[in-house]
DNA sequence: GTTAGCATGTAAGGAGTTACATGATTTT
DNA sequence: AAAATCATGTAACTCCTTACATGCTAAC
């Protein structure tokens, strides 16, 4: 795939939450080509310069870029990473897919517990209701976090255990339509 | 106040979604300084170099600062930004506290729908559950924000209509009356 | 034939982090 | 006396964005 085109596939599935600008996207291509871990294709018996700058990955790529999904390094729980790396989720082997939901889980259980202590401090000390709304606004997101992760590792659970003993009737039931809280509407 | 003081009130403020690195806070702090929005705090007769460096607003970052909180900037809206502002809300005026909130809703709105149409198109093509799970979850957590705002942004409405037409009685000093700096100029 | 979108890049710079360096004060 | 924490700062570096520059190709 070619820069510009993969840009436009990132947006469409990552839109919601990153994007890459160009002036990031081509040195990085280039850099990931000098490590190696991506080549430029050229069609057989062809050598001209083209327009089109086509990139593969390449095996050695493949790999690096399953060892770097799978790390339990500790920024990746964080909230600006942590999204990105579920989007490659089924690129990896459904335990370590578990230990990172878990992980993650703690994370968050630890962000929740600091918000509430810090939303307690601020009630003690009075303070204004802006404060004190944003305070129970992210405690809330936390508390949301947390249930969807729940759901997520259930599912992912089941799914451990389908395989090592498989499925005895029925097609695969569909692991996205567990409960979500749906305050607000949802379709089906 | 200090600058590693400054740091811990934030943080205990701020710390869900916020924090300052030291090496970013004291640059910052005599780029401030020296741009005369604030001024270092010297006990009359000692000119001795100190240990803590106290700083406090002046006039001219009383303004600035107002006037930076209230701005109508697009980038203000967005995720990273908008806490941020809100956790000053109190200095604003309610008119313009009103505005801010409308804005940032209808960014939502806007954000969801095209989350919402991210969702369909993911649908459509098949994505795998990792993808959809984490689409679904975005777009759970722009509706639960829209919502949040909706409360704000009734209270902001009673809180005008009430200042309009004063309280026929009680006590109720405000908490979140616009009450400033009380460091420099009273106003009304 | 001209506009819009495709396609690739570079240079300058902003904004912040990490790591380092130093020393004072308070607590144990 | 040692350890922790208070307190301030600098230098190098990372990561990314914006703005610029260029030219192709498709559509109207």
């Amino acid at each position: 795939m070619h820069g510009y085109e993969l840009r436009k596939q990132l947006s469409q599935k990552l839109g919601l939450f990153w994007t890459v600008s160009f002036g990031s996207l081509y040195p990085t291509l280039k850099k990931l080509e000098h490590r190696g871990v991506v080549e430029k294709v050229t069609p057989a018996g062809d050598e001209r310069p083209r327009r089109k700058q086509e990139y593969r990955i390449t095996a050695a790529g493949e790999d690096d870029f399953l060892a770097l999904l799978g790390e339990f390094d500790a920024s990746a729980l964080e909230e600006e990473k942590f999204p990105l790396r579920l989007a490659f989720f089924r690129y990896l082997k459904p335990e370590i897919r578990l230990r990172l939901l878990e992980r993650r889980r703690a994370y968050l259980e630890d962000r929740l517990a600091q918000g509430e202590r810090a939303l307690q401090r601020a009630l003690r000390l009075r303070a204004d209701t802006y404060t004190v709304a944003l305070m129970r606004h992210g405690v809330n997101g936390f508390n949301s976090d947390i249930a969807w992760l729940d759901d997520l590792i259930a599912t992912e659970r089941l799914r451990i255990s389908e395989e090592r003993e498989p499925p005895d009737a029925d097609d695969a039931p569909d692991p996205t339509s567990t409960s979500f809280f749906n305050t607000h509407r949802t379709q089906s």
